[in-house]
DNA sequence: TTGTAGGCGTTATCAT
DNA sequence: ATGATAACGCCTACAA
């Protein structure tokens, strides 16, 4: 009918004069096949150039050591570095990593989640698109068995599913208490799209921070943007300069935004930090190159790859019979004070 | 034996009344079957949330939809734009990637090399680790079926495979010329391991530029580093700048290097770029917001990317009984001239 | 300790 | 246009 392609078990069980399933034992290192049994397979194995075939692995045992990863946008410093993680970490654990850009799209990360259900792998690691608002597809993946773990961007619609954060409300509410304590009393915030809860927490961080303080909280220093990217933050810092009443400070959620208000603000001649303190979120491999260098706030990427991976595995080798305990795991961030915020001292 | 998982089309053949090699059709949309059927089979698959096991059909076809990249690391600035690229491009084309991070590592290479195979993956697109310097292991994959391109990184001891780079030695001959352009005429250089070509062919070019021009080649001016990481940049310019004859310039090999070659110089008093031009390889996207901004060579991540997806899909497609001529294909650089190396006009 | 045979979920060949 | 059935390559329950 078909024409087999590669070496199989079968030959290789000709070439050792053993059956089928005593090579498959002996290559699978099962106790019950004698020693002197599993070198000749093995060596008919190596002779033959056999490469057992995963794909057959996979259909007969229903299971993979496939994760698949979905993501916004591979190019960005802390997603880049939380793949990177992720996958070094899966390597170490046996697993290997497909990746999915959802380029914040809802639509491509439900067509990502189907492919991956098709594929039968074993567990999804998901940093929410920025435009999802509907879960469905990790119901989905979940009725299908597949296992799920949530990294940074979560909701809490998705549940009995790990996930692995930081304290959005109390980081921003910290960093606006640095910039306070800096000697800033005009505060503008720069945020991204609040139906993320992770943007909607940082801006209420930042705004309780203020209600303690007894600063003003004024609208007109209040903005979104969907992506916070560079250009994005260009636009709004121009935007909020231009006011009248200008702030002297400014919070962007993210670090991309931190760095073009900057750059936008010293071309048209406000000096940073002296008439403009400026901080974002996010640690960026560039924050600390710039000049001024950028007061930020870093998130563990590495943490939270490495936690990331080991929870998945250990729900996906988790007893059927016992119920799987989820777990919110919150990780620490550290505000790294930088020139940009440093009204202070002189430089 | 063992127990049925998912719905399978066995289950979708009853509840549509029909075989299994007619539902098996239908959901292909094979032309042999009619509308009517069609629409029949794919309402009952609907209703009984029928997704189609890829794995089985991977098995039967002996073919995937997936493509392996092999890259060094994620997490710097050119590899994560060119796995961004090639992720989006093979979505497009209805590909998956697993990706399978080196770590510069010859033994971790031919490790992920085997997984890949035993994946039965169609393609391989890949950057050769720094350390690697025999092949076999890509060849062993070629054996296999397995199609390959290389990207950036590649050896001409890999026979027969589609090459995408860009022309190292002439674009450092030209990144030299334009430091020499600026006045500076006692140049250092910072370079990766020569044993990968693309770092012995930056070198050539630079070399040859000196000679052109008939300046001093002076091999205490010339250094190499295995990683070029940020640590790495400035261990060597404390060396370069520590020597009685000082260099004017240093052109490093890539910009991570430049950009710690500036910060180093700048903590200890030299002025960039008025005492010292600072040129690197690779753009980043920080090198426009330093402060200098950084002088740098635009390798075409996105160009690259794509061509490598076109590429390998066209050859995976490919009648196997016509033989396929494989291309190298060299891509333009783009030379960012910034203030690194801006010495002729006042800022 | 080793062998036999059935099953995983598809696709593809050959009939009808 | 549709159906029956043998592959694809491996694992594993059961038998010996």
């Amino acid at each position: 009918m078909k024409k087999k392609t590669r070496v199989n078990i079968y030959d290789v069980a000709e070439e050792a004069g053993f059956s089928i399933s005593t090579v498959s034992r002996a290559l699978n290192d099962d106790a019950r096949i004698s020693a002197k049994t599993k070198v000749k397979v093995k060596a008919a194995a190596r002779r033959l150039g056999f490469q057992k075939n995963a794909i057959a692995t996979s259909l007969s045992t229903n299971q993979s050591k496939v994760i698949g990863v979905l993501v916004s946008e591979l190019n960005r410093g802390f997603l880049s570095s939380l793949v990177h993680t992720l996958e070094d970490t899966a390597f170490a654990m046996g697993y290997s990593v497909i990746i999915c850009q959802t380029n914040n799209s809802h639509e491509r990360e439900k067509t990502y989640m189907d492919t991956l259900i098709a594929s039968r792998i074993a567990g999804i690691i998901a940093t929410l698109s920025l435009e999802t608002d509907s879960y469905e597809h990790f119901e989905k993946a979940k009725e299908q068995g597949i296992k799920v773990v949530l990294v940074d961007r979560v909701s809490p619609k998705i549940k009995s599913t790990t996930k692995i954060v930081i304290d959005d409300y109390q980081t921003a509410f910290e960093g606006t208490q640095h910039i306070i304590g800096q000697g800033y009393d005009k505060i503008a915030y720069v945020s991204g799209p609040t139906k993320q809860l992770l943007y909607a927490d940082r801006l209420r961080g930042f705004e309780q921070a203020l209600k303690v303080a007894g600063l003003p909280l004024n609208p007109e220093w209040i903005e979104y943007s969907d992506d916070l990217s560079y250009e994005e933050g260009t636009r709004i810092a121009k935007k909020i300069l231009s006011r009248k009443d200008k702030p002297n400070a400014i919070f962007t959620a993210n670090n991309l935004a931190a760095i073009s208000t900057i750059a936008y603000a010293r071309q048209i001649g406000i000096r940073v930090p002296e008439d403009l303190g400026v901080i974002g979120f996010s640690e960026e491999p560039f924050s600390a190159f710039m000049q001024p260098s950028v007061t930020s706030i870093r998130q563990p990427s590495t943490e939270m790859g490495k936690l990331a991976v080991q929870k998945l595995v250990e729900e996906i080798n988790a007893d059927p019979g016992e119920s799987y305990i989820h777990q919110k795991i919150i990780l620490d961030t550290e505000l790294i004070p930088r020139e940009s915020t440093n009204r202070l001292c002189k430089r």
